[in-house]
DNA sequence: AGTTTTCTCCCCCGCGCGGGGGAGCAACGC
DNA sequence: GCGTTGCTCCCCCGCGCGGGGGAGAAAACT
C-alpha cells in the first residue's frame, strides 16, 4: 500500500493515446502532491472512472473516438460539476473552446505545454481558479472586443434613440422620455435604420447589440 | 548615455504613488530587456508622456486623481492604439475590468503579484499575448456563461419560431421556411410572447439573446 | 460667408404585428 | 379512457411602424 497524502490532488486522464496517458502520469507523478488515481481511453470510459473514482480533476483530450472531451466535459459537468476539467488538446486553440469556456471548464492548456507549467495549472485549476492558455485567452478576449469596423456612424443623438429602440417603448413613449415630438423620434428611427441598412427596429436592436453599439444588461 | 538595447522594452508607469513608481522601476530594471523610459502620476500626465516617449507598453493604476486608469486607457486606446495597456490594481479586481478588457486592454494585474510574474506579464503582453490575472479570467468566464434559470421552457418548435423571429423575415416568410401557415407562426409566436412575457418581436429576440436562447452570430 | 450636418417637426399611406377569440388532431401520461 | 400538451389552422380588430415625401433653425465645418 502506498503512502497516503492527506492534501493529495486526486487526477483522472483521459486520452486515446496509451503513450500520452503513461506519459502524463509519469511526469505528474514526479509531484508529492499529485495522485493520479486512474486512466481512460474516451470519454464515455472516462465518465464512468469519474463517477467511481471521483478525482479532483480530469485530464480530458479534445480529440477521442467514441465521446470526444466536448461531450464528455459537458456530461461531467452537468453529473459531477465538483470535478474540476482540463482540457488538454493539440497545437492550435479550437473554436470548441468557446461552449467549453461557457459550459465553465476550469482550464484549458496545449499539449506542448511545460510539466512544470501543467503541474501549475493543475494546482491553479483546483484551488478554484481559471487557469486558460494564453492563446485560448486572446481569443476570448478578441471575442468580447467590439469589432473596430464601425460601419455605422451614428450621431450622438441617434445614438441615444437607437437604446431607446432597443426598449420595449413606442416611438410616442421614446419621445415623452427625450422630451421632444414622436415625429422628431420617427425622423431619427428612419435615419438610423437607413444607416444601419435594417429593415426594422427588431433587427436594428440585435445588429447594435452585435456591435456592441449598446449593452446587453439592463 | 546608458547601453542601447536593440530590443529592450520601452515601459512607461504610470501610478500616483511615488513609492510605487520607484518599486516598480527599480524591480523591471533588474531585467536586463525592459527599459523604464519614463514615469507619471496620474492619467493627464501619463497620456502626454505616452504621446512623446512612445513606449512599447505602459503600466497603469487603475485609481488615480486627475484622470484614472480606466479613462487614459481608453484614451491612449484611441490614440495610440499599438501601445500595450497593462493595467495594474489593488488586492481585488474591479467591475471595471469588463469595460477594460473589452476596450481591448492587454494586462491586468493584481499589485500583489510577484516580480518574476510581473516581468512575465510584460513579456507575454509585448509578444502580443494577453494576460489576464486568474481572477479576472475567472470573472469574465462566469459572466460568458448563461444563468442557469431557464425560467422559460419553450417547445422544440417554439425555440426554432424563436430563432426565425430573430431573424429579419415576415411572419409570412417564416411560415414558406417551416412549411406551416402563417397563422401557425403567428400562432407559435403569440404563445413565445405570453411565455416570454415579452410585449413584441423586438423585445423577444433580445430576451433571447440575453438569456443565451440563441446565437449572437448569424 | 457659405456649405454641410444635426436636430427638430409635419404629412400620408399601407402593412406587419399584437391581442382577442376558437378549433381539430396526434402523442403522451396515468 | 380521458386529460394534458404540442402542433396545426382560422377569423377579426386596431395600432405601431416602415417608407415616402418636405421644411426650418442652429451648430459645425470650410
Amino acid at each position: 500500500m502506498g503512502i497516503i497524502m492527506p492534501d493529495s490532488i486526486r487526477i483522472l486522464i483521459v486520452d486515446d493515446h496509451a503513450v500520452v496517458r503513461k506519459g502524463l502520469a509519469m511526469v505528474l507523478r514526479l509531484e508529492p502532491d499529485l495522485e493520479v488515481v486512474g486512466e481512460a481511453e474516451n470519454g464515455r470510459v472516462g465518465l464512468e472512472a469519474a463517477k467511481k473514482l471521483n478525482p479532483g480533476i480530469v485530464l480530458v483530450d479534445l480529440v477521442m473516438p467514441e465521446m470526444d472531451g466536448q461531450e464528455m466535459a459537458l456530461a461531467l459537468r452537468k453529473s459531477n460539476p465538483k470535478i474540476k476539467i482540463m482540457m488538454l488538446t493539440g497545437t492550435e486553440v479550437d473554436d470548441r473552446v468557446f461552449d467549453l469556456v461557457a459550459a465553465g471548464i476550469e482550464g484549458y492548456v496545449l499539449k506542448n505545454v511545460e510539466p512544470a507549467e501543467l503541474v501549475r495549472a493543475i494546482h491553479a485549476v483546483v484551488h478554484g481558479e481559471a487557469y486558460l492558455h494564453p492563446d485560448v485567452m486572446k481569443k476570448i478576449v478578441s471575442r468580447m472586443q467590439p469589432q473596430h469596423a464601425p460601419i455605422v456612424t451614428l450621431t450622438p443623438r441617434e445614438l441615444e434613440v437607437l437604446e431607446w429602440m432597443a426598449s420595449p417603448n413606442t416611438y410616442k413613449q421614446i419621445a415623452v422620455q427625450l422630451s421632444v415630438s414622436e415625429e422628431t423620434v420617427r425622423s431619427h428611427a428612419k435615419n438610423i435604420l437607413e444607416k444601419m441598412k435594417q429593415p426594422n427596429r427588431a433587427q436594428a436592436a440585435l445588429a447594435a447589440m452585435k456591435m456592441r453599439l449598446i449593452k446587453l444588461n439592463e
